[in-house]
DNA sequence: TTGACAAAATGAACGACGTTCACTATACTG
DNA sequence: CAGTATAGTGAACGTCGTTCATTTTGTCAA
C-alpha cells in the first residue's frame, strides 16, 4: 500500500504549486507584489496551508532564488560548447549581464536582498557557490591556455566575478542613467573588454589593508 | 517680526530631529528597524506629526541616502590632497570598499533599495551623480598625466566604479564567505590592482550587444 | 459500514507596518 | 480677549507574516 508514498508525492506537488504561484507573482509583479496571502489566494487555499509546506515567506523566496541559479548555472554549463577559453569566458560575461537585465528582480533576489542572504549558510554546497565554482573553472582554463596571467585563479575570478556583479547591479538600478541610452551598450562591452585584458598581465601584490 | 522666520527655523530643527532618529535607528538597527512610530517614539511625538514635516518614509530614507553621499564625497575631496593622480585613485578604491565595508547598511540604502533609486530622477544634481563626477575627474586626471589608456575616459570610470561596487557589493552581502577569512583582504587589494592595471592598456572596441 | 484516529486545511486573531484624517490643543494676530 | 491659523494627536484603514484552536477530510481496523 503506497499510501505513505502517494501522501509524499501529494505534498510535493503542493509545494510545487506554491512555488509556482510565488514565481508567477513574483515575475510579474516582483518582490513587493509576493504576499503569503496572494499566493494562497493563487493556489485557492488558505493561508495557514502555506506554512504546512513551508517554513516562512523567506524560505518560499530561496527556492525562487535557488531556482535563479539553476538557471544561471544552465546558460553556464551551455558555454563549455565554446572551445576557446577566452572567446568563452568572454561570452559568459555577456550572459551573465544579460541574464541580470532581463530578470533584476530575480537577479536582485540571488544577490542582494539581506533575508536570502543570511540563510544558506548551512546549506551547504549552494547552487551560488557552484556558479561561482564553473566561473572560476573557466578563468582557469585561460590561465592553462597561456592567456591569462598565472596569477592567483581564484584572485582572478573575483575580480572579474565582482566587475559582472558590478555592471549588472548600476544597469539594473539604473545608476548609469545619466549615460545617453544608446551609449550604455557600448560601454558595457567596453568596460567587459577593459576587464578581461586586465586579466592578461602579471599583478604585483602590494599587501592586505582590508578586513 | 521674525515669527515667520522663527517658524521655519523651527520647522527645520524638526525635520532634523526626526532625520537624527531616524538616522539613530538606522545606524543601530538598520533598515528593518526604522518605523514611523518608532522615530514618532524617539522624538516623543505621535506618528502622524511627522507626516507635516516628510511626505513619507521613503522621503525620510531618502535624505539619509543623501546623507551618506556627502559623506562619501567628503572622503572624496580629502583625495585632492594626493597629487600623484594613479596613488590618489588607487587610495580612492580603498576608501570607496571602505566606506561600503564600514556602513553596509547606508551603502545598500545608498546604490541597492529600490524604493530610493526611483525618486531622484526628477532631484537634478544629485549628490551620487557628483560623487561619480568627483570619480570620473580623477580617472581623467590619470589619463592627462599619462597612466592610463586615452579610451573614453566615461568608459574608463564606469568599469572601475563597477569593480569598485562589485566588490563592495559582494563583500558586504557575505558573498565572498567561501573565501577563508585571512584572504579576504588580500584578494580585494589584488582585485583593485588587477583594475587599475586593466586601465593603463588601450582597449580594441569590440562592438555593442548590450540593451 | 462504522467509529476512531491522524493528517490536512481553515480562518480568525495577533502585533506590526505606512498612511490618513477628523479632531483637539497651542500659538499668533487684530 | 476673540478668532483664526498652525501644530499635534491618535484612532482607524488596509496591509503584512505568522500562529493556532478548530473543523474537515482521509485512512484503516473492527
Amino acid at each position: 500500500m503506497g499510501v505513505k508514498e502517494r501522501k509524499k508525492r501529494n505534498a510535493q506537488k503542493m509545494r510545487q504549486r506554491i512555488l509556482k504561484a510565488a514565481m508567477d507573482i513574483f515575475a510579474k509583479e516582483g518582490y513587493e507584489g509576493v504576499s503569503m496571502r496572494r499566493i494562497a489566494d493563487k493556489i485557492e487555499y488558505s493561508p495557514g496551508t502555506i506554512y504546512r509546506y513551508f517554513e516562512s515567506k523567506c524560505d518560499i523566496m530561496l527556492q525562487l532564488c535557488y531556482h535563479g541559479f539553476e538557471r544561471l548555472l544552465g546558460l553556464q554549463f551551455e558555454l563549455d560548447k565554446i572551445t576557446n577559453p577566452v572567446e568563452r569566458i568572454k561570452v559568459e560575461g555577456r550572459y551573465y549581464v544579460t541574464f541580470a537585465l532581463e530578470n533584476p528582480e530575480l537577479y536582485e533576489l540571488m544577490f542582494a536582498t539581506r533575508e536570502i542572504i543570511k540563510q544558506p549558510a548551512d546549506a551547504e554546497e549552494s547552487v551560488a557557490r557552484k556558479s561561482f565554482g564553473k566561473f572560476a573553472e573557466h578563468v582557469q582554463q585561460c590561465i592553462d591556455a597561456g592567456f591569462f596571467s598565472g596569477g592567483d585563479p581564484e584572485t582572478l575570478a573575483v575580480a572579474l566575478w565582482a566587475a559582472l556583479h558590478g555592471l549588472s547591479s548600476l544597469l539594473i538600478k539604473d545608476q548609469l542613467r545619466f549615460l545617453p541610452e544608446e551609449r550604455v551598450g557600448e560601454v558595457v562591452e567596453r568596460a567587459l573588454a577593459f576587464n578581461l585584458r586586465g586579466a592578461g598581465k602579471e599583478l604585483a601584490f602590494t599587501g592586505s589593508e582590508f578586513r
